[in-house]
DNA sequence: CGTCAGGTAGCCA
DNA sequence: TGGCTACCTGAC
């Protein structure tokens, strides 16, 4: 067991708003399945505890290193987004692995949260290396190679979403994906966008979820609903649209406000039966 | 039953 | 560019 003091950070409010997918709950500790590791972390205050990762790795996969409070006030435009931020204070946005990532959210799309645990966990538990934690076992999610070729992939229930698997596991990896960390916020979403089963929304989770591009703003039915709700906005205007106004208007870190928006919106679902409350344009 | 779900790709004006 | 539409599947 391991210890760590931390401020600024709130562990549940960062694994449950939406970023991962694999883990679960037991017993006050939160087991997760991330980066080819099977650990174990719980939160107390300021005092983690966690066993099957190290120091480093902690830090490092939930960004505790990242300069917080700049970051909250480069966000905090207005009363909505500050809202929303004092709601769920301490959500990061985590590291995770490209390829994992893409993984989780290609098979995302056009589905519900239930379904996609279902379908991500089967995928693992079908092709993935087994993973140990004392008694508890689980799988990883699979490599490239062990995706590609794979016959049993179609006994997943993945849908559609089966070829795009398929066929971005023939064509990328986690090495590839790493080389959009320095590209432009552009330049990056052109050449992730180019992979099968990729488009603007998925990309866009996968670059600032995993590869530091914490201007992306992804943008997802409640992302749309709740922009326009909040901030009373047109209600013809289109997803790109509005991704476009939530980069411009809230700059450099606009994905950590995506994803204080999006938990708020999630999470409070009376606010949409409520008027709009601040008009930004 | 129909609708909807953390969209994408392909086609057409 | 912008506006359709088909698409697997299962939860509700």
């Amino acid at each position: 067991m391991q210890k760590l003091t931390v401020k600024n950070f709130d562990l549940a409010q960062t694994l449950e708003s939406g970023q991962i997918f694999l883990y679960t709950k037991i017993n006050g500790w939160y087991l997760i399945t991330a980066k080819n590791k099977l650990f174990k972390i719980r939160q107390n205050g300021n005092k983690m505890e966690f066993d099957g990762a190290d120091k480093k790795f902690i830090t490092n996969f939930f960004a505790l290193d990242e300069p917080y409070e700049k970051i909250l006030s480069a966000i905090d435009k207005d009363e909505i987004i500050s809202a929303a931020i004092e709601n769920h204070y301490g959500l990061r946005i985590m590291r995770q692995d490209p390829w994992e990532c893409a993984v989780s959210f290609v098979l995302s799309q056009n589905s519900n949260i239930p379904r996609i645990t279902k379908n991500i966990s089967s995928l693992c538990n079908e092709h993935g290396k087994e993973l140990r934690l004392g008694n508890q076992t689980a799988y990883a999610i699979p490599l490239p190679k062990e995706i590609a070729n794979s016959r049993k992939l179609s006994s997943m229930s993945l849908g559609y979403r089966e070829s795009y698997l398929r066929e971005l596991a023939k064509k990328t990896n986690t090495e590839k994906l790493r080389k959009l960390e320095k590209l432009s916020f552009e330049q990056a979403l052109e050449k992730i966008t180019e992979l099968p089963g990729i488009g603007d929304k998925v990309g866009q989770c996968i670059l600032l979820f995993s590869l530091g591009q914490h201007s992306a703003f992804p943008v997802d039915v409640w992302i749309e609903r709740a922009m326009k709700q909040f901030y009373n906005l047109d209600s013809g205007l289109t997803s790109k649209h509005i991704q476009t106004l939530g980069r411009t208007y809230y700059g450099k870190y606009a994905g950590y406000a995506q994803q204080f928006i999006y938990h708020y919106s999630r999470n409070n679902k009376h606010l949409f039966s409520e008027e709009p409350e601040v008009s930004i344009v």
